[in-house]
DNA sequence: ATGCTAACCTGCGCGC
DNA sequence: TGCGCGCAGGTTAGCA
C-alpha cells in the first residue's frame, strides 16, 4: 500500500490525535519485524508526542526522550483504534494514548519497522537519504548534476533514496511515462532540459495523489485503509497489454532493478 | 567507490 | 474446492 502520497496522507491522518498527547503504554505483539523492534522503544512511555512529521517514507515521532521512527514497508498501516476494538490478525504494535485512542501498527508481511532514535541522535536509516521530492532542492539540475557517468537505468536511478527518497515503484513508471523517457535508459544519458520536465512531473504526480489522498482524511479513523483514489489516473502502472492513452501503442511491461516496470515502447525513448 | 542480488514475510489471484 | 505458483505499493546488508 504505501508509497510516499500514503505515507503523507497517514502522517495528517494521525498527527491531530498524537501530537501533545502523552504515551501512556506501549505493547509489542510482534517484535518481529524488519528489524527487532527494540526494548528501548519502551522508553516513549509516559513521554509527550512533541510532533509527528515525515522523512521520506519514514514518519517520526518525537518526544523529548528520543523519537520513534516507523516504516510501513510493503504492507504496514498506522490507524487509530478506539478502546472496544479488538486486535486483528497482524496488529504487532499498540500504543496507548492519554486521550482515549490507541496507535496501531498492521503489517502482514512484516516489512516495515519501529527503530528508536535517541535524542540528538540521527539513525543511518534517515542520514542516508537524499532529498525531498517535494522541495526545491528537488530539481532538473539536481537529477542532471548526480546521474552523470551513471549507466544505471533512469528508473533504478530515481528510485534510489540516496539519490531522491519517496519516488516508488508506481509513480516511477507514471513520471517517466509523463515525460516520455523509456524507464530502461542509461541514467548518465539524459539531458538536463528532459531531468527538468521529469522531475515536474514527479511532484505533480506525487502532489496530487497527496491531494486525492487527503480526501479521505476526514473518515480516516474507520478507513480500511484503502482508498484506491490513484487508480484512475495511472497510465501505465499495471496496464501491460492494453493500449497507451496517448498513441495506442500496446504498454510493455518488464522487470529493470528487479521490479516489474511499466512504459509505452512509442511514446518513451 | 560502485553495482547488483538476495533477503526479509504473508496474502491473493490465477490456472489446473 | 483445493493446491501450487507467481507476484505484490520497500529497502538495506552484503558480496562481487
Amino acid at each position: 500500500m504505501p508509497e510516499l502520497p500514503e505515507v503523507e496522507t497517514t502522517k495528517r491522518g494521525i498527527s491531530p490525535y498524537l501530537e501533545q498527547q502523552t504515551v501512556e503504554r506501549i505493547k509489542i505483539y510482534q517484535p518481529s519485524l524488519r528489524w527487532p523492534v527494540s526494548d528501548d522503544i519502551m522508553m516513549l512511555q509516559g513521554q509527550v508526542i512533541e510532533s509527528v512529521s515525515r522523512r521520506g517514507k519514514y514518519i517520526l515521532m518525537q518526544t523529548n526522550m528520543g523519537s520513534a521512527v516507523w516504516h510501513l514497508g510493503m504492507s504496514g498501516s498506522l490507524r487509530l483504534s478506539s478502546p472496544g476494538e479488538e486486535l486483528k490478525k497482524h496488529d504487532h504494535v499498540q500504543w496507548d494514548i492519554n486521550n482515549g485512542w490507541s496507535l496501531r501498527y498492521h503489517d502482514p508481511r512484516r516489512f516495515g519497522c519501529l527503530l528508536f532514535q535517541p535524542v540528538g541522535e540521527t539513525l543511518s536509516v534517515l542520514s542516508h537519504l537524499g532529498v525531498e521530492p517535494l522541495t526545491d532542492d528537488f530539481n532538473g539540475e539536481y537529477l542532471y548534476r548526480l546521474s552523470r557517468k551513471k549507466s544505471q537505468p533512469i528508473k533504478v536511478f530515481i528510485m534510489d533514496s540516496k539519490i531522491v527518497t519517496g519516488v516508488g515503484n508506481i509513480y516511477a513508471s507514471e513520471s517517466l511515462f509523463k515525460a516520455g523517457i523509456h524507464p530502461n535508459r542509461s541514467a548518465g544519458r539524459v539531458s538536463l532540459e528532459r531531468y527538468q520536465i521529469l522531475a515536474e512531473h514527479i511532484k505533480q504526480v506525487l502532489a496530487y495523489s497527496i491531494e486525492q489522498g487527503g480526501t479521505t482524511l476526514r473518515d480516516f479513523i474507520n478507513a480500511d485503509g484503502n482508498p484506491g483514489y490513484f487508480k484512475q489516473s495511472l497510465n501505465v502502472y499495471g496496464k501491460q497489454g492494453q493500449p497507451c492513452t496517448s498513441c495506442n501503442a500496446v504498454i510493455t511491461s518488464k522487470v529493470i532493478g528487479q521490479r516489474n516496470s511499466f512504459y509505452c515502447p512509442k511514446c518513451q525513448r
